[in-house]
DNA sequence: AGCAAACACTTTAGACTTAAAGTAACTGCT
DNA sequence: AGCAGTTACTTTAAGTCTAAAGTGTTTGCT
């Protein structure tokens, strides 16, 4: 069990897996293909969502998150959603308001803070673009059985939630 | 098969995956799920590269995959390696020479054309940086056994091969 | 040979990101 | 009540990324 033979022949996989040397760790051949994968992903929904809709994937994201909380979300719980800093949700926000898609409203209960609410107009926008955006998705995964799906779908849960440093002020 | 089960109760993962609905397809999940993992390790990395060793992910692998390559790599062909464009190898070129890790050479059959090579200084810089690199990321997906790796390893590899637009001009 | 097309790289403009510092408002301890 | 510390958001500087246009070189067709 110690020296992997020279195996990877020729995979002729691309993109960051190339990084992978034969000598090394299984678990960094892990990380690579999985970033390799996400990446390519990524790169495709972006380059149809600015192609389609001239928008970006942040965007989408950002208007995703508010679709699902007609409520009202704070920026910084925005922020934790996305898993990006607050300064990006400040740029975001001004943008996308600037464009009538969302709006800010005063908190109720603390003046430092602002409910962000999608407008009747981001509503709509978003609704166009995600069903778009489904079929994207079914489609870039399709060459997946259902099976191999559900499995990966557990095991990449299992790393989730596994994974040392979880952003740790989730449990506060 | 209409309406899922408004299951989903608390399972308290943070991140992107809080974008899916409960009655979003089982693809969209996925590619949420595996979204939010590359992110969160893609996190960790970066922190643990800009507090550590001063530099930036996107450098650690351009460095990295000249490390592989010591007879030198077009930018061309970097580009794709890396999957980003042109413009930002020719950015990153600048700075990683300017720091006295990278030479640019001549290709000595084409004249429009540079073969990239990491420096003494480059090769040592990277070596330092590559064994912390592969702890820390053995460290992140130790909390998975090791037939779950070997299991998502292949499980990923399918979805890398089986994805439509595979950047085409790979096979050659 | 000559010219069009493809190619290798650079440049530009614009979007998004972070980390860190700044401002304002809230909270809790004494 | 009053001050310290935390929190919510904004601002700034610097890095990376893309897409698209620009420059020079090579290739391939006729």
């Amino acid at each position: 069990m110690k020296s992997l033979p020279k195996a990877t022949p020729a995979t002729s996989l691309g993109g960051h897996e190339l990084r992978a040397a034969e000598t090394d760790h299984a678990s960094l051949r892990l990380w690579l293909r999985l970033l390799a994968c996400s990446t390519q992903i990524e790169t495709q929904i972006r380059k149809r969502l600015r192609a389609q809709f001239g928008t970006t994937l942040p965007r989408f994201d950002y208007l995703a998150q508010l679709y699902r909380h007609p409520e009202g979300l704070r920026m910084n719980a925005l922020s934790h959603c996305l898993m990006v800093t607050g300064g990006s949700i400040t740029g975001l926000t001004d943008q996308l308001e600037k464009e009538g898609h969302v709006q800010r409203t005063h908190a109720p209960d603390d003046r430092r803070a602002f409910l962000l609410r999608l407008t009747p107009a981001g509503r709509a926008a978003f609704e166009r673009m995600a069903a778009a955006h489904e079929g994207w998705v079914v489609e870039l995964l399709g060459g997946l059985s259902a099976a191999e799906r559900r499995s990966l779908h557990g095991l990449l849960g299992r790393l989730r939630t596994t994974m040392p440093t979880h952003t740790e002020p989730e449990t506060r």
